[in-house]
DNA sequence: GCGTGTGAACCAATTCACAGCA
DNA sequence: TGCTGTGAATTGGTTCACACGC
């Protein structure tokens, strides 16, 4: 049973907002409550819960922390997958410094730039290495990410380059497509995207 | 006829690939090149294209400025929304040097922070500039969108306020939900939602 | 042949309708 | 009554099959 990417996107929301209920002494939380949040219908909450593998409890809802903790074991984020991110440039900085990461199963090891002024800079708790020792740290820490922040013309330079020292996973910030073999995932973050869609929403908005 | 999500995502990506075949001087394009490289079936750009409402030779393919052309309208990126992005920190100083949003219709005009200390400081060409000033900037330069790089605990916050002064679309890089009135268009970017599907796949990979 | 364009068929995703349980 | 859980119906999206043009 192969599951939907509709529903894999609606899963970490829930999460956030489970956190947020927690943090709030919140026990139990209904599929309506849920559903109101995630602007869906609460039939779709319950699918959902049922695909995660949670069962709720008639008249209460479901247990706030249960069910969060469904979801962790579910994304596989409490297990911590290690990555590098490459591309020390602003973006890149800001992304280091992002904790909503390690909540989310990723732990960032080391951060690199081609740049010559940028290596033994520090961000945060890193500093900045050289892609030369690249090869090296995938092997010794055994990287299975790789957070691509490079300009958009060295992107696929930068990919073929981790994947060739055995990286499985990379998640691309730069606005351009990749080329990778078949067993490597590869997410697309493209900001364009999103400026895009929100020009075409006003648009049609300013036509009514 | 209302066009769905999954296409409307597509656009902005065959719109990149076709500046790029731009910038390569090639003139013709196909549906199944570019189905290839959007990973989708041929059949699927061929649809897309009919929506964006262009059409093309047999036998030679799409005209790649002519494609480009077509889409731009139909996202409406030619005429440049004016937006301001509140929250000077790293992410929100690396949008406002990401070039991609004035090629995708965004027009960047100013930067808030709440912070006393950081008013005043340069981020690129602009000067960031406090809060109070909010509603006599979103006045006088008729802005449309608000770029939301605050924390998760302000956003719902900023996001009251804007709207209350007269902003009509809010794109939200916090990593929480948003209450707006329906007339509002957000827009989230939430990035744990992709460290989460990461682990998710890496974990669906490694039970193989 | 090699390409686009499009109705029909298929599969994915959401919503409906209602059973079951405390 | 107030909630979850789930098969059935519906709507959304993608792919197939084939007509047509160069």
């Amino acid at each position: 049973m192969a599951i939907h990417e509709p529903t894999l996107r609606r899963i970490p929301l829930y999460h956030q907002i489970l956190t947020d209920l927690e943090s709030r002494k919140i026990e139990y939380v209904s599929s309506k409550y849920l559903a109101t949040f995630m602007r869906v219908d609460d039939t779709q909450v319950r699918k959902d819960v049922s695909i995660i593998g949670h069962r709720g409890k008639p008249k209460s809802g479901y247990s706030v922390i249960g069910l969060k903790k469904a979801i962790g074991e579910f994304l596989g984020i409490n297990y911590q997958n290690t990555a590098i991110l490459i591309g020390a440039g602003k973006l890149g900085s800001a992304l280091a410094e992002y904790p909503g990461f390690e909540e989310y199963g990723l732990k960032l090891v080391a951060i690199f730039d081609s740049a010559p002024e940028r290596i033994g800079q520090v961000i945060g708790e890193f500093t900045i290495l050289s892609i030369e020792s690249l090869p090296r740290v995938i092997k010794s820490y055994k990287i299975g990410i790789a957070i691509l922040t490079v300009p958009k013309t060295a992107a696929q330079t930068v990919c073929d380059n981790v994947i060739m020292r055995g990286i499985k996973a990379v998640w691309n910030f730069a606005p351009t497509g990749l080329e990778v073999p078949d067993d490597v995932i590869v997410r697309n973050e493209n900001l364009a995207v999103g400026a895009a869609l929100l020009s075409h929403h006003l648009k049609i908005k300013n036509q009514e």
